[in-house]
Parts: C-alpha cells; sequence; structure tokens
DNA sequence: TCTATACATTGACTTTGGGTAAGAAATTAT
DNA sequence: ATAATTTCTTACCCAAAGTCAATGTATAGA
C-alpha cells in the first residue's frame, strides 16, 4: 500500500462492487442500480482518524466495505471501547439520526477503512423508490435490535475471561486487528489483567 | 387484593384506559378506537408466573398495564437477569416473532403484572388500517435498539458498585419491588457480593 | 537504521467479588 | 398467630481484577 496505491481507482472498484450487490438481488435494472449508487458515497479513513466524535449529531448511515472501526466512550479521561464494527456491518446512531440528539460516543479506525455512505435525506429518496429496501432495512433493524439484547445478556451472563474465550471463538481476526489495550476495554478489564487472563489460559 | 377484587372489572377498566390513551392522539374516531382495541386482549399474571419461556416462540407483542416482568436466562442450573421490564414498556423478541425462532430465556412475573396483548395477524391488521401506527412502532424499535446501545455501552464501562448506584438514580423503584438476589444477578454479582455492596455504600 | 514512542508483560500489593456456611430477618402458607 | 420457607446478611478464605511501577517488545517516524 504505497505509491501504487490509487485512491480513485479503489473507490471506482469499491462502486463496481456495490453495483454487483444490487444485481443480485435482481430485482432492479441496471438504470435503477445506477441511480441508486449514485446516492450512495464511498469514504476512506486512515488508522486513527475519527468518523464521528461525542457531541456530533449524525445524518448518515454507514457500511464498512473493509477495514474495522472502533466504537468507544470517553469516561474521565479513559478510552472505554463498546465496540468493534468490520465487514459488513453498518453502522447508524438511531435516535442522533431522527431526533438530532448528539452521540455521547467516538467512532474511530483501528485501521485503514473503506464505508459506504449515505445521508439520510438520500436514504429516503432510496427507500421510496426501491421499497424493497425499506423492508430489508426495518428487517435489519429488528435483527440488530435482537443482537443487542443476546449481546447485553452475554456480557451480564459472562466473566471476562470467558468473554475473551467467546472473542477466540466468534470473532478471531479481531484479536490479529486490535491493539490489546483497547480489546481489553472491550472485555470490561484493564491491559493488565487482559494479560494474565491470555496467560492463564495458555497454562491450561 | 382479595375478595372484592374483580378481575373481569379489571380487564374492562383497562381496556377503557388504553382507549383514552388513543383518544389522546386525535387521529380516531370512536370506531376505529374500538375496532382497533378489538385486536387486542388483556391478559393479568399472579407474581411468580411466566410470560415465556426458553425454547418457545413467541408469537405476540406485550405491553405492561401494571406490574413487572423480570427477564432472565437459565445458565448452568442458575438464573441470571437481563432485564425488567415496568409500566409502559413493551416486550417483543424481534426474530422469534419474525423469523419463528425459540427464544433463550424467561420470562417472569416480579409481582401481580397486567398486560396488553396482541398477536402478529392482528398487530399486521392493525397496521394495515392504521399506518399511523406502524411509523409510531418503527420509531419506537429504533429507539428500543438505541436504548439497548446505551445498555451495553454503560455494562461494559462500568463496574457493579457503579450500576447499583446508577439503579438507584434512574429506576429506584425497582428496589422495592424485585428480590434483592435478582437485582445481584441483574448487577452481574451474587446476591452476597450486592449485600457487600449496600454496606461500603452506606458506611461512606 | 536508529530513536522515540506506544504497547505488552510482569511483579508486589490492594481491593473487590466468589464460594461456603451459618444465622438473622422477612415472607408466605397453614 | 405460628411454622415453614425464602431471602438477606455476615464471616471466613480464596481467586480474580485493579493499581502502580518497572521492564521488555514492537512500531512508526525521522
Amino acid at each position: 500500500m504505497a505509491k501504487q496505491f490509487s485512491e480513485t481507482a479503489h473507490i471506482d472498484s469499491v462502486k463496481n462492487g456495490i453495483k454487483k450487490c444490487f444485481a443480485e438481488l435482481d430485482t432492479f435494472t441496471n438504470e435503477d442500480i445506477d441511480a441508486a449508487v449514485e446516492l450512495i458515497t464511498i469514504k476512506t479513513l486512515k488508522k486513527g482518524e475519527h468518523l464521528l466524535r461525542e457531541g456530533e449529531v449524525s445524518a448518515k448511515s454507514y457500511s464498512i466495505v473493509s477495514g474495522c472501526v472502533r466504537q468507544y466512550y470517553l469516561v474521565n479521561g479513559e478510552e472505554k471501547t463498546t465496540f468493534f464494527y468490520t465487514e459488513g456491518q453498518s453502522i447508524f446512531s438511531p435516535n442522533s439520526n431522527t431526533e438530532r440528539i448528539p452521540v455521547k460516543y467516538y467512532l474511530s479506525c483501528v485501521e485503514y477503512t473503506t464505508l459506504s455512505v449515505i445521508s439520510l435525506e438520500n436514504q429516503k429518496e432510496m427507500y421510496s423508490r426501491f421499497p424493497v429496501l425499506e423492508s430489508m432495512s426495518r428487517l435489519s433493524l429488528q435483527e440488530e435490535l435482537h443482537n443487542y439484547q443476546e449481546m447485553l445478556a452475554t456480557y451480564i451472563t459472562t466473566s471476562p475471561e470467558e468473554r475473551y474465550l467467546n472473542l477466540l471463538k466468534f470473532r478471531p481476526e479481531l484479536l490479529n486487528r486490535v491493539p490489546q489495550y483497547q480489546l481489553a476495554s472491550y472485555l470490561g478489564v484493564t491491559p493488565e489483567s487482559l494479560s494474565r487472563i491470555r496467560k492463564r489460559i495458555l497454562l491450561k
């Protein structure tokens, strides 16, 4: 990823990828697809750059094409990580979007990240033009709610060590992509404790 | 709540209460309201009775009129409480409803509880007849998602003691309604630890 | 390539929570 | 009202996690 990497070429190829996704639904004509993709923009962010900061109002929905975005809160000077978004996951702040309420968290890139972005206005337009997409999004809203219900339940019912083992099982890629101190705060422990947990597990 | 308590009278008064709620929206005629309320049933449950058990498929949505419902998981013999629903809150299992997937948790009444119930079919009918209600429900779905995002974040970023203090601040009624061992598992600790936490706080 | 910085591990010590068991207090049922 | 049961508290000891400080190890920048 040095001299010969062209951002514009990258973005074009991403847009083509999205068109292919639409094509697979095969309810759309080519013109439909072009029109829909017109409503989307592609955004790339370098490692460490922020997508959103505490106090800002979100007026967009994102979907991760490649890379990793971390959600964290700043609680008296400390970053408390609450989520990692990776390929295929979408990011939106339900009530900030609809009610113009500032968010309380940060969204920061763990690595070079490519996102598809759609503004609220364009989203409305897209839904009114392609109602299928709206029902799809309602379904994914429901699924997302269900996911969060389960995540909360899992968090309440497990110890840090179990959470680390769950991470190993269900999102092993994260371990190689994310610095340990961020994983630690995601698991609800200090980096020192995570280090000890890892040691304990190795000894078994 | 003894001899002179009449269940049917209670249910009638609850239905009237609901009609008044609809009336306040004032987009409905009286016939509309009657028709809508026809689609709803009222259910009462005694303390300790279950609304839903692990393995069952939920085909209904509930809203608490009065009382308190506890959600818990059974993890190798232990009840792990993950939520308390009280007056005004609604209970539904997004993906069990739409995908017919069995739920993994229990819903049990902490005290005598009155619920309004609507089946999925009736819900569809209600939405097609009164589209306002559908957009309202989509909004509340979003809000619910936002709530869960915040709850997860809060849970990750706080200690059991802080969570207890938060409960004191934001849901103090729960402390008098819910037995401590259930609160304890909701806070992610044993009853003994909650007892110690309470003592520690008193000493400050 | 070397250096500065960030990140990870380890150790000593403190605090907090878990496990068990016993007894006190409060509820519930008879 | 009394007995039975459930719930809550306390005490003990142990394990796990927090804190602080020191030491390695990686990484990124100059």
